[in-house]
DNA sequence: CAGTTGTCAAGAGCAGTGCTCTCGTTTCTG
DNA sequence: CAGAAACGAGAGCACTGCTCTTGACAACTG
């Protein structure tokens, strides 16, 4: 808040901006697996316990790193939904889309860690949470605004979800507010979908099996906003 | 093939079984991280350096176990689907796509090491793709089968799929023979749904936010089969 | 201004890892 | 049966995360 307290607390927190920053590049070119706190502390010139003194575990480093890389990730398909008209409803959905997609294929370790295997021995604090809400937030927000206008036309496809669904919807509304529970849960199918499509994509699932990787990615995406009746 | 040609050779295969085998049970309980050569070595009561007798490297050992568990994946959906009537392919569809999910929850770790994050600095050799392809290639048989049999009724739902799709189409159709651009392409969509799913709900993106899972996830599949046309 | 208090980097050290090399021994083979 | 191939044991290298102690310095306080 205050900014520059002591000297001491201004060279401290530099100094665990550049630890992050370091660790970022490491995990960006080896991986999660690769973060090696005695290799930042070689960069930095500093001896590797004095790297304990800003971060106490490798595991609180990778708190760090993962509630950072859910900001970018939200900030991006934030920045891609921002930049359409509001009432392109198809628009929004596909730009979200693409918005996570190419993130995703920018930072792929940085995805991996957020979305991929679990770090072994690693749990996840609650700090975590809110962040992590970021983007479905969005896409939460583009269906919502979308059933609002009257711009949702979905078609009929499957049985309504059975009633023991009904709290998981409750629940769901959190970021999907005021919809009917059909289309909340096709909104769920949309999103595992999209998130399905970039980790089979990046964790090369895809490979010798579909080479127009962006045109094949964007025709999914657009038969997915078709079952939520986001027809463009 | 010829059984038991030397002593040596009897043993030696049974002691590389049993080296997997124990790598299994770690992999199992600890994750791929947790895999070490020295513990096997420890657990089998040798010492580390006479495991590089059986395994050139750790990577080799990922490797046996991944194309273990891709085989072991294939053969749960395969006896999914098998255990259906031959002309019920929604219901074939569903089963196959609990027993891909059912086989996951009980072996989370394996699936993670197929599906999830690439292992650090571990390339997969070309001996990993045949098997890869045993449980895609159940789902490209349902839909193949269900097209010729005149059971396929897919919806209206988005724009056909642009031209430059179409040499992707013909490599997938490897799999999914006979199929229209379309439908080969809506199949993807479904897969990827599929994967997405179990991948997302495996690695806690769903923890908080759906308690039904199994439910939610067949309304999901079912939703995806009606994409394709399943209707059941 | 002097003295206490807390923070800090440094270094040694522990237990663990994958992997390599060498050295006798055992087993198979020509 | 002799030579060759395979094998287990052991030491050792370079690396990891992490802990503990030590001595130096800066920051507050009487």
């Amino acid at each position: 808040m205050t900014a520059s307290r002591t000297a001491r607390e201004r060279v401290r927190a530099e100094l665990t901006r550049e630890i992050t920053e370091i660790a970022r590049r490491q995990l960006a070119t080896e991986g999660a697996g690769g973060l090696s706190l005695r290799a930042i502390a070689r960069e930095m010139g500093m001896v590797s316990s004095a790297i304990y003194r800003y971060f106490p575990s490798r595991d609180d480093l990778l708190t760090t790193l993962i509630i950072d890389g859910y900001n970018a990730i939200g900030e991006a398909v934030e920045r891609a939904d921002a930049a359409c008209p509001r009432d392109d409803f198809p628009g929004r959905w596909l730009a979200a889309c693409h918005g996570l997609r190419d993130w995703a294929l920018a930072n792929p370790h940085e995805y991996a860690l957020l979305y991929g295997s679990p770090v072994p021995g690693y749990h996840a604090p609650q700090d975590t949470v809110p962040p992590r809400l970021r983007d479905v937030t969005v896409l939460g927000a583009i269906l919502r605004e979308a059933y609002a206008a009257g711009a949702l036309h979905p078609p009929p496809l499957a049985p309504l979800p059975p009633g023991t669904l009904k709290a998981d919807a409750e629940n769901l509304r959190e970021v999907m507010a005021d919809l009917p529970e059909e289309l909340v849960f096709r909104g769920v199918t949309a999103w595992t979908g999209l998130y399905g499509w970039v980790s089979l994509e990046l964790f090369g699932q895809l490979n010798n099996a579909i080479e127009a990787r962006r045109t094949a990615f964007e025709h999914s995406m657009r038969t997915l906003a078709a079952v939520m009746g986001l027809d463009g």
